[in-house]
DNA sequence: GTAATAATGATATGCATTATCATTAATATG
DNA sequence: CATATTAATGATAATGCATATCATTATTAC
C-alpha cells in the first residue's frame, strides 16, 4: 500500500508547479511506490503497461523525471547502464557498493566518511551540495 | 616532453597482446601525454587534426581505451556528459570536486576516507576492487 | 459549456559510443 | 626483397538511451 505521505509529496508538486493531475500520473505513480529499488523507466513501463497498455513509454519517462524534481524520487546512474530510480522520500541518504559480477546493489551510509567529506571540500574552499560514494567489487556470493 | 616511461607502459601493453605499433598510435599517443587533464575524445581528435588531419575520430576513440587497458589512461564518467580521459601512470589515486557551475575538476585524496572505505566494505562482506567519489557542489570562484 | 493550455502517446531526433567493413599497412617468414 | 598474414585504419553505419516534437486529448479555470 503506497505511503500517503509519498503521494502528498508528489501532488503537493503538482500544484505548486500549477501542472494537473491526471489518470495516467496516478497509475504511473502508484506503480513506482509498490515497486522494488532501484528500477529503469522501462521495468516500470513494462509494469504499468501489463494493467494499462494503453500509457506510453514517454509518460513514465515524463512522471519518473517529475517525480525526481519533487524530492519524492532520486535518479541513480552508475557508468554507462541505464537511468534507476529509487524512493528517495523517507529514505535516509546511501551509497551503494556494486558488484561487478552479479550487479546487486548493497546500500551504505556511514557517518564518519560523509563528515571527512565535507571536512576535506572545506579544506579545499569548496561548498558541497551532494555526492556519490560507489565501490565496486564483488559480493559475498560473487566472491 | 612526453615520459619514456609512460609510453614504455604503452608499448609493452602493445607488445604483450601481439598489436602493431602505427604511426597514427605514436602521434595519438603523443597528443595525450602533451594535453591538459580531462580530455575528451572529441577534444584529443582536433588536437590531432591540426597537424594531421587524415587521422580519423574512430582511430583516437580506439587508442585511447587501448591506453585506458595498458594500465597508461583513466576514464572519467561523470553524470551523462561525455567521456574525459587523464593520464593514470604516475598519478596516484585520486577523486574528484566538482564545480556545479563552472565545471572545474578538483583532484582531492583523503586516506582516511580511503579506509573507512575498505572498513565498510569489509563490514558489508564485501571486496572492494575500485571505487569512485565525487562530491558536487561549487568552487571558491563560483560561490 | 467554453477557452486555455497542460498532458499524453507515437514517433522522431540528438548524441555519445561502439560496430562494421573495405582498404591500407605492419610484421613475420623464406 | 617478395609475399603472406592479419591488425589497424578511416569513413560511415548502427546502437542505445534520453529527450524533443507535435497532433490530439483531457484537465482546469472561468
Ligand atoms: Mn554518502
Ligand atoms: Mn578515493
Ligand atoms: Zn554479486
Ligand atoms: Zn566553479
Amino acid at each position: 500500500m503506497p505511503s500517503v505521505e509519498a503521494k502528498d509529496i508528489f501532488s503537493g508538486h503538482i500544484k505548486e508547479k500549477g501542472l494537473r493531475n491526471t489518470r495516467q500520473r496516478e497509475i504511473i505513480l502508484d506503480a513506482f511506490l509498490s515497486s522494488k529499488k532501484h528500477i529503469t523507466v522501462e521495468d516500470l513501463f513494462n509494469i504499468v503497461k501489463k494493467k494499462h497498455p494503453e500509457i506510453g513509454y514517454a509518460t513514465v519517462h515524463r512522471n519518473l523525471k517529475l517525480m525526481c524534481e519533487s524530492g519524492l524520487a532520486e535518479e541513480i546512474k552508475i557508468g554507462t547502464s541505464k537511468a534507476k530510480y529509487e524512493l528517495k522520500y523517507g529514505h535516509e541518504h546511501h551509497d551503494h557498493l556494486i558488484c561487478l559480477n552479479c550487479g546487486t546493489f548493497i546500500e551504505v551510509n556511514d557517518e564518519k566518511i560523509e563528515k571527512l567529506q565535507d571536512k576535506l571540500a572545506e579544506q579545499k574552499d569548496f561548498q558541497p551540495v551532494r555526492h556519490k560514494l560507489e565501490i565496486f567489487g564483488f559480493c559475498n556470493k560473487c566472491r
